[in-house]
Parts: structure tokens; C-alpha cells; sequence
DNA sequence: GGTAGACCTGGACGC
DNA sequence: GCGTCCAGGTCTACC
């Protein structure tokens, strides 16, 4: 048993979090260094504040998440813990309307999708997605973990100073490691400001721009991030939502046609009858195995009847 | 605006 | 064990 600082966080009492839920739906927890703990449904990884990285174990009971740290931090540290905490589990974003569009959703705890304490990390693991099988895409984050976060996942400044020839020779990140050098080097230098991205409900219109001056950041990776960020208006098309379109939704899409302009199109459409949850409704359909609008959205008939 | 090819790695497969 | 092919998203040059 760790002995150290704790602290718990009261959830909202209207709110329907669960633990397990809020973590297990999207595939970054799977990654270095989070840590889930099946057993005993808890998320286990080092977090930074000023003294140095700190192990939290986070745990749910009942209405209230206990945080609790392998050893004593100040006040203000265990501020920035909370702060990071809130970040990954979304504790500070308002589901509400999503939940009352589509009760399945909210039957199913399904909306809070798991995201890292901080952009930088959600943009580099994004990065090791992209054009490569998961199993190497774990690999990567446990390398970049293990080399250069001595655990805990490398702040921009552990990897601002590594020469990306150097980085690529250490890990199995190939081209990757030039993206990922230069934006830790543009944040820090000042070049780029990641907490903008931050910002309270941005729009696609406002943070698109910016994504896509991140070198390494294309049309796949920029949905993804803003979903990441909290704004779910677009998908993240890549050929898993393909083959979901072939098998889920029957469309015949030729093979070769992944990055098809005009399919990437037909897909967005599709899902843009969800507006503003269209990447939520498009998860939501990968990961149940059923669509929103088959057997959730109240139609006229049910209306009338509950009447 | 759309398209083709290079980029890089690991896994699968055939020899 | 070795060589070849393939999957995966982004970038760049070209039309």
C-alpha cells in the first residue's frame, strides 16, 4: 500500500461516472504509462509536478474518485494532480446534452473517452498511430516512457534536446521521431502555445487551423486530436472507420479508396446527423456494435406515445 | 483540388 | 535465416 498524499474528488451528484467506463473506451489507456487494474478497477501512472513524477492510483467509490500518491506532495502539487486527473477522466466536461439526445448512450456510460494529462502527450501518441499497427504504436510510448520519462511520460523538454537521428536509432519510432522532436522544440522555445488549444468549448473552426500547422498532424490525426480536445464534430477517417463503413453501414467502398476525398466526404455526412457529437455517435457504433439512431432516437411515434 | 509515390517499421509469408 | 510483400497516415511534388 502506497503511503503518501490522497485526495478525493467528488463527482456531481446528476452524473453518471463510472470509473471503468471513463477510462477502458478509447485505446490510450492501453498505453505506457497507463497502467488499468482490471482486478481492482483502478488506473495506476506517474504524473508530473514540480518535484518530480509522482505514481498515482486512482479508484472510484461510489460518488467520489480517490487519488492517492506514492508519496507526500505539497498543496499546490496536488493541485496540479487533481488538474491532471480531471484532464484524463474529462471530469470537467458537460455530457449532458449528448446524454439526453441519445439515452443508449447514457445506459451504456458511453461519452468520456480516456485522453492523457496533458495536449503534448495526446499529440505524440496521436503521432504513433498513425500509419502503423497498434502493437507498434504500444511500443513506441513504452520506449518513449522507459528512455526518456524514466517511467513517466518525456515532458517536451526531456525530448527538446535529442537529435531525431538519435531518437529514431533508440526506438522504433522511424520518421515519426522528427515530428515529435520538432514540436517539443517549438513548445519549448515558445514557438507554440499547446494551452491555447485548451481553450473552453473550441470550435473545429478555430482549432483546425492550428492542428494542422503541427508537422506531422494530418487530416486523420487533426479529427482525432479534436476529440481529444472536446470537440467531437469530426471523424477521425482512417481504415478502420472504412471497414466499419463496409460492414457496419454496407457501403460498398472499393478497396484502395481509403483516402478517397469523395468517400472521406460521404462518411462525414453520414455522421454529421449526430451534429455536435458526430465522432461519439461514429465510436459509439464501433465499439457497441450498434448504431444510435436504430434503437435510440426517440422518434415521433415514441413521442407521442410517452405523451 | 486531386493523385502518386516516398517515408519507416514490424509482421506475415514463401523459399 | 533471408528476402519480399503488405498495412498504416502524412508529406511533398506534380498535374
Amino acid at each position: 500500500m502506497m503511503q503518501g498524499s490522497s485526495m478525493d474528488i467528488r463527482l456531481p451528484e446528476d452524473d453518471e461516472f463510472d470509473l471503468p467506463s471513463a477510462v477502458c473506451r478509447y485505446g490510450f489507456y492501453l498505453l505506457a504509462p497507463n497502467v488499468w487494474d482490471k482486478a481492482t478497477a483502478t488506473l495506476r501512472r506517474p504524473l508530473h509536478v514540480p518535484s518530480g513524477p509522482v505514481e498515482v492510483v486512482v479508484g472510484q467509490q461510489g460518488g467520489v474518485l480517490r487519488v492517492v500518491c506514492d508519496r507526500r506532495l505539497r498543496r499546490g502539487e496536488l493541485f496540479q494532480v487533481r488538474r491532471q486527473v480531471e484532464r484524463m477522466l474529462r471530469l470537467n466536461e458537460h455530457l449532458g446534452p449528448w446524454y439526453e439526445l441519445y439515452p443508449a448512450a447514457r445506459r451504456a456510460r458511453f461519452g468520456r473517452l480516456f485522453r492523457s494529462p496533458t495536449v503534448f502527450e495526446d499529440i505524440v501518441k496521436t503521432m504513433t498511430c498513425c500509419n502503423v499497427a497498434w502493437a507498434n504504436t504500444v511500443r513506441m510510448n513504452a520506449q518513449l516512457c522507459e528512455l526518456y520519462g524514466g517511467g513517466a511520460f518525456p515532458t517536451p523538454e526531456a525530448l527538446a534536446g535529442e537529435q531525431p537521428s538519435r531518437l529514431r536509432q533508440r526506438t522504433s519510432l522511424g520518421y515519426r521521431a522528427d515530428w515529435i522532436i520538432t514540436l517539443a522544440r517549438e513548445v519549448v522555445e515558445g514557438r507554440r502555445s499547446l494551452e491555447k488549444l485548451e481553450t473552453r468549448w473550441p470550435s473545429a473552426m478555430y482549432l483546425l487551423p492550428q492542428l494542422e500547422t503541427i508537422h506531422g498532424i494530418g487530416p486523420y490525426a487533426a479529427a482525432n486530436m479534436l476529440m481529444l480536445l472536446g470537440c467531437y464534430t469530426d471523424v477521425a477517417i482512417d481504415t478502420e472507420t472504412i471497414r466499419h463503413c463496409r460492414e457496419h453501414l454496407g457501403w460498398p467502398i472499393p478497396n484502395g479508396a481509403a483516402a478517397s476525398p469523395q468517400w472521406r466526404r460521404r462518411i462525414q455526412e453520414h455522421y454529421d446527423q449526430y451534429v455536435p457529437f458526430q465522432f461519439l455517435a461514429y465510436w459509439y457504433e464501433l465499439w457497441m456494435g450498434s448504431s444510435l439512431e436504430a434503437d435510440d432516437t426517440p422518434s415521433d411515434t415514441d413521442t407521442a406515445a410517452g405523451a
